[in-house]
DNA sequence: TATCAGTATTCATTTTAAAACATACTGAAT
DNA sequence: ATTCAGTATGTTTTAAAATGAATACTGATA
């Protein structure tokens, strides 16, 4: 028996935009926390994020998706909060049946790695 | 016409090893261009990259492959150098053949993207 | 019209990682 | 035994990124 080690393969999936990197797993945490939580101050609670970060985050979203995955709601009963979009919605069911198919597949086309 | 952006999907692979993120693509271009200049100092030089960094990338790799990737060689006419074991030529083959398998079959699966 | 919690925004501070610097070691060749 | 270029390694500087603190704004509700 000699000294075989385990290796496995690791995939990491994002969306490109003109501009860069628009839409990767970090962004749809957020997203999904903002549904929980019905406000980005909560969902950068939950993450452990900075307010500001996250903030950011869904700006820069809602300027280079074609429509906005956030909707921001200002003021009013409980100050306001916000919430998903249907393009929201979307992006996240788009982004993990994406993810979930290569990643599928990365495995399958993966084995016996020896380094 | 609408306005209708233009989305990819982007794709890193790595390969993972028990303590961790163990060979992807920084890795590799490391290992061609000691392969191309026959020292870790040129190749850093290359990739203007500290060469404190690109040696330090070389240990972790050699100590963490079954066997070690690349060969150093210390003293001597020009001071030493380094080149690459069969094991290093392999894991650059094998590592571009997984990554286009898989960058390929993601292009092919993705299509109309649309946020 | 005062309250309230969340959004919006700027600025200072901290944390982190990367790069730069410095210095010792190696061994073939002269 | 000196030179030389690359390896080996610790320490210091710098730069970038994340965080934290502070402040103004919003608008439904009581």
């Amino acid at each position: 028996m000699s000294n075989v080690k385990k290796y496995s393969i690791e995939v990491r999936v994002w969306i490109e935009e003109t501009e860069g990197a628009f839409l990767g797993i970090g962004k749809i945490w957020l997203l999904e926390n903002i549904r929980k939580t019905g406000s980005i101050t909560n969902a950068a609670k939950e993450m452990k994020m900075a307010y500001r970060q996250a903030w950011q985050l869904v700006e820069e979203m809602n300027q280079r998706a074609e429509s906005p995955l956030v909707e921001k709601l200002l003021g009013g009963k409980g100050g306001g909060g916000a919430r998903l979009t249907e393009a929201g919605e979307r992006a996240i069911t788009t982004f993990y049946e994406l993810e979930k198919r290569i990643k599928d597949f990365a495995e399958k086309e993966t084995q016996n790695l020896k380094f």
